[in-house]
DNA sequence: TATGTTTACATAGTCTAACTATGTATGGAG
DNA sequence: CTCCATACATAGTTAGACTATGTAAACATA
């Protein structure tokens, strides 16, 4: 499965949200190393992947993003959830367990 | 997450090689009925997204396929696992469970 | 006998989104 | 001064699931 994409399309949007649900106020490095720390290194947020992804979020209005400075005075962008994302989390959160739990009932099947 | 398509991508061949393992030789109408029927109707797995994946499927060697005719006499082609479909299978079954639990310490992280 | 429905396969074209590659810019270490 | 890590961004590629459409045959039923 997934030879070429490491991450399930569609699965990244979820976990950015969840990301900035847990987190707060986070710029686009922050959301990625938290993912693949928490994933244990089996996910690595490209930033091929990621930019484009919080940009197409920006347009959806599932966040929003300002300017700011990182604790060793680097320029970043600073992403916050709006409700429509945090709506758009639980939606995508009882879509993944649902389909996944349906994968699982055809792959487990004796 | 997955707001136009229900089957994530990559996780169709999966499903098939595993309804081939389980049901020995088999024709597409009968994977796709038989992936619906197991996952309790969330997964439809449309002739769209079928056949071009059965396709592309003989032409990875995972399967080989030879025309038959159906219990009620109708013309339809038999598909069977190689040798490499199920060693397939069990890389895909693997790496499924590995993205799965990755993406699952992400989302369940407090 | 004609019509519609179901089964069964196939392909063309669309679209999302994750990727690679590349580019910009800055701060800190050596 | 150079190198590396941080931080963002975009162009172009690619896979694969989708919609729409077409073929054809078997069967039910009016």
């Amino acid at each position: 499965m997934l030879p070429r994409d490491e991450i399930p399309p569609g699965t990244l949007y979820m976990m950015i949200l969840k990301t900035l649900a847990r987190g707060g106020e986070m710029h686009g490095f922050e959301i990625a190393n938290s993912i693949q720390r928490l994933s244990e290194d089996v996910l690595r947020v490209e930033e091929g992947s990621l930019y484009p992804a919080l940009q197409r979020m920006l347009v959806k209005g599932w966040v929003t993003a300002k300017w700011g400075t990182t604790g060793d005075n680097r320029r970043a962008r600073y992403y916050r959830l709006t409700p429509a994302g945090r709506k758009q989390l639980e939606i995508e959160l009882s879509q993944f367990e649902r389909v996944i739990g349906a994968i699982q009932r055809v792959i487990e099947a004796t």
